[in-house]
DNA sequence: CTTTAGCACTCCGGGGAAGAGAGTGCTAAA
DNA sequence: TTTAGCACTCTCTTCCCCGGAGTGCTAAAG
């Protein structure tokens, strides 16, 4: 059977409407949304036959019609208008996110939950690395005979430090040495090799400088390990409680849990710059009956991020899209702006 | 009308009833749990006069009983046995207390997952410094002739460092009487203090050296103001969908959002180890029908925090007594273990 | 005076039954 | 091919009835 243009309007009407309504929708209302060029008993028909192709579904006989994730994804893909923003709403995005500018984690907090306030579904946001990160360069601050300060910079320009406490008393005059030691042996490695060399160098220094040593690597180790993890920033759960789909609190429940724990599972494309995922498409049990829409954005040079947006399947795509890009815009640029992580700063 | 034993044993079967149920106890049902020494007519008396006295409620006539808040409150001051936690159990939280000691941040939100997924009730934490925070030490270290890295330790013991990116060269050679300066000139200030000692000082100072200063000053100043607000982390909010009463969805969306938004003005009490806000004793609007049971722990000698587990008013006080001071405990003795601020660790 | 048994009464909640409403599918005519 | 008409289906709401749980009261017993 053939999907007439006629047939693709219908179509693009019964998702519209549905998404707005959250109600089967019938032929009348479809038939008054059309213009009257046509009536309704005409509609009835086509839209028997877009059950049949499957991009309609019927949850009984004599209800409406909604769509199926395969009709979603033909409006997705061909009928669905991109929205523009309103340059008012760009303003708001990118008000929402001109913050004092923190630490990295501090603003996707903020950012997902600005995400989730204008699209009104959960929202989810990462940052990860593109390459590998390793130890720049290396430095210790003497404080007093037990402790000093190691502070090392990334190779991505980040900045960690940490107060270690000594178990030896270390000649506050080796440090100088001992920073040389670091930097010409330990940075723009990987933490195994640091290790490995760690073990190479045990006996061209001093035991309790050794000490002092190893106390820095495991900590540079830790530093980088997880520098490299990607951390997800879950926002705006209970937005799904307004939605009629999840007016069971159990569903809501359900997914809730999904977010907040599983948070590797959720979709994280590495290429396309924006991405939709409806129902089952989803490989996760926890989406099947829900769609999602991550879109990426470049921080810097050297690191990328994703933001994405959970919802029904019934969830407005051409809205969240546009707000999605817009905000995906608005961090590229921010992190533009910047040039490579913003501010960079301790916390305890 | 005198509240004799009996009444108060009453008073407690149906509290405790009532907690385990959230179904309105009858006097069928008390007779039973008291032992079968006493009718179930007798027992109507007593509950009619408690009714009178109001420590219970009724929905409806021909329903059974249920605490009202003031009976919750004798029942939290007077009738509850504290109970003791089994080793197992205590066991279990100081286990999930065991973290890698990262940042304080880190810590907070670990921990007030694990509270709450203990006790099954949405969860808060914070910490606060007890005393005002101020720079202890700082050091600029050069990364090369337009970039170098802040390192300052504070009044607690905590690191902060960041990245500054110069606008005008600076002289590597003139770091060290910079740092001289700033160790001589703003340490054991408040924030505004630094900023009237800039500029007392802005003309013993080569101009490119002030510029730096400048920067240097506003980065202390900012990180000396987040060091003195207590964040607070929630977690568990989703718990609440699991409850009877808040099976309806608006409801358990009004707390969530509560939890979510108005984290100043959940209940912060200053003094007690413990204390328990029961319905209508809240001052927040939204917690009117739900109680709070907060605890707090020392960190170090300088610092304070408190955790904080959110329920309905029939929640399960001993319990949820017995295990936040578990945690209060276990955290306290986590801090005493690793003196002062744990790890101190650099962070984007 | 307190406790208990007995009993009528109240109220909630579940389970049909009935009816309204929305929407379909089919037929026959335009 | 489109449309009007109509019978039919299914859900949702409302109403009612009834069973069950629990009370309050009374009168008798301890």
């Amino acid at each position: 059977m053939e999907l007439t243009e006629r047939k693709r309007q219908i179509l693009k009407v019964v998702v519209e409407d549905y998404i707005h309504t959250a109600e089967p929708v019938g032929s009348r209302t479809i038939a008054g949304r059309m213009g009257g060029s046509v009536s309704s008993a005409t509609i009835r028909n086509e839209l028997a036959d877009l059950v049949e192709m499957g991009y309609l579904e019927q949850p009984h006989t004599s209800a409406g019609r909604v769509p199926s994730p395969k009709g979603y994804r033909l409006y997705v893909n061909e009928l669905m208008e991109r929205q523009k923003l309103s340059i008012d709403e760009t303003e708001k995005i990118n008000q929402s996110l001109h913050v004092k500018m923190e630490e990295l984690d501090h603003l996707l907090a903020q950012a997902g939950r600005a995400v989730s306030a204008f699209v009104k579904y959960p929202a989810y946001i990462t940052a990860a690395s593109r390459r590998h990160v390793t130890a720049k360069r290396f430095d210790l601050l003497p404080v007093d005979e037990h402790k000093c300060i190691v502070v090392m910079m990334m190779s991505d320009s980040r900045v960690r430090s940490q107060l270690l406490r000594m178990q030896l008393k270390v000649d506050l005059e080796q440090l100088p040495a001992l920073v040389t030691l670091l930097n010409s042996h330990f940075t723009a490695v990987s933490a195994d090799e640091m290790n490995q060399r760690l073990m190479n160098v045990a006996e061209q220094v001093p035991p309790q400088l050794f000490l002092l040593l190893s106390q820095v690597i495991a900590y540079a180790a830790d530093a980088l390990d997880e520098a490299g993890q990607r951390e997800i920033v879950t926002a705006g759960a209970r937005a799904l409680l307004k939605l009629p789909e999840f007016r069971d609190a159990d569903k809501a429940h359900q997914l809730m849990s999904f977010l907040a724990d599983s948070k590797e599972k959720l979709p994280m494309p590495e290429e396309e710059p924006m991405k939709i995922l409806i129902g089952p498409e989803n490989v996760s049990e926890a989406l099947q009956d829900a769609s999602v829409v991550v879109a990426s954005y470049d921080i810097g040079d050297d690191m990328r991020g994703l933001i994405g947006v959970v919802g029904p399947t019934r969830m407005d795509y051409a809205a969240v899209a546009a707000r999605l890009s817009g905000f995906a815009a608005g961090l590229t640029r921010l992190f533009e702006k910047q040039e490579l992580p913003p501010k960079e700063e301790g916390k305890e």
